[in-house]
DNA sequence: TCTGAACAGTTCAAGATTAAACTAGTCTCG
DNA sequence: CGAGACTAGTTTAATCTTGAACTGTTCAGA
């Protein structure tokens, strides 16, 4: 490959991590679960309300209180109203909940660590760390 | 970080990957374009035909048709009927369509750009060859 | 040539997403 | 306290997406 742009560096990336998920998706799916879904699941232990979900997962808050109550509806999440600010819901995952994302997390392991297994281990720890770098996130300098 | 697990190493690049995309969005929009119709009119010199475009962005049919109906009505885009096959019909970029591609892809460049400068010049092109062997596309051995 | 399978692309209807507007609770500052 | 600004979460209505079914074309094999 021809010394690739930025952008097109990014375009090469966001194909393949697209590309894991499709393979993943019908699996996932057979276990209750949409891949939207997962992330949300994922985010909960450390974003317990919608509005702060919606901030971490870049979506808007309509979409999470769709998606809280489909999850809701699914046994995956369980609501409850907190006392010191009646205007929040605090989401935790039921243990059905936790163990269809862990379910989920696996075959998201088998599918990318099949991909990870084409690089040496030298290089599979340069990723991580240069992922990490890429992945901070910067104050914006205003 | 921890040792993460495939997963959990896809997950930070999947949001990596998300945050660059939120960035730059509205710029995009600026421009009449949707970060999804880009990701079309990247393919579309390789890809010419709408099926083979619904392959290669893994993306239903009837989407790829509204696309393309969105896309040629903003000028972007031309369709032609091929004589050989009249089935399909074979789409162009026209002049304003490629222009909006690549001053897309420089807003993208620039978004993307600013993340890899946070690594050195060995980084980079260690993260493009480690790149390039994930993104491979491996016959399944069945 | 004909028949049936396969393919390109579209339509339609059901479902998902989301901007805008709303309700209701909290907080700040006089 | 009380007014106004702000935040959490929901509703509504418009838009977007997509599975299923369809039309029309091509192609392989009898």
């Amino acid at each position: 490959m021809r010394k690739p742009s930025p952008g097109e560096l990014w375009t090469l990336n966001f194909e393949m991590t697209m590309g894991v998920m499709a393979e993943v998706e019908p699996e996932v799916r057979e276990l209750g679960l949409e891949m939207k879904e997962f992330f949300l699941l994922g985010k909960l232990d450390d974003h317990p309300y919608p509005a702060d979900l919606a901030r971490a997962l870049i979506t808007p808050k309509p979409t999470i209180t769709f998606m809280v109550k489909r999850l809701e509806a699914a046994g995956f999440v369980k609501r409850q109203t907190e006392a010191d600010d009646l205007r929040r819901f605090r989401l935790t995952l039921t243990p059905s909940g936790r163990k269809t994302m862990e379910a989920t997390r696996a075959i998201l392991d088998e599918a990318f660590g099949r991909r990870l297994a084409r690089l040496s281990a030298g290089e599979r720890a340069e990723l991580l760390r240069i992922l990490v770098l890429l992945a901070e996130k910067h104050a914006d300098p205003c």
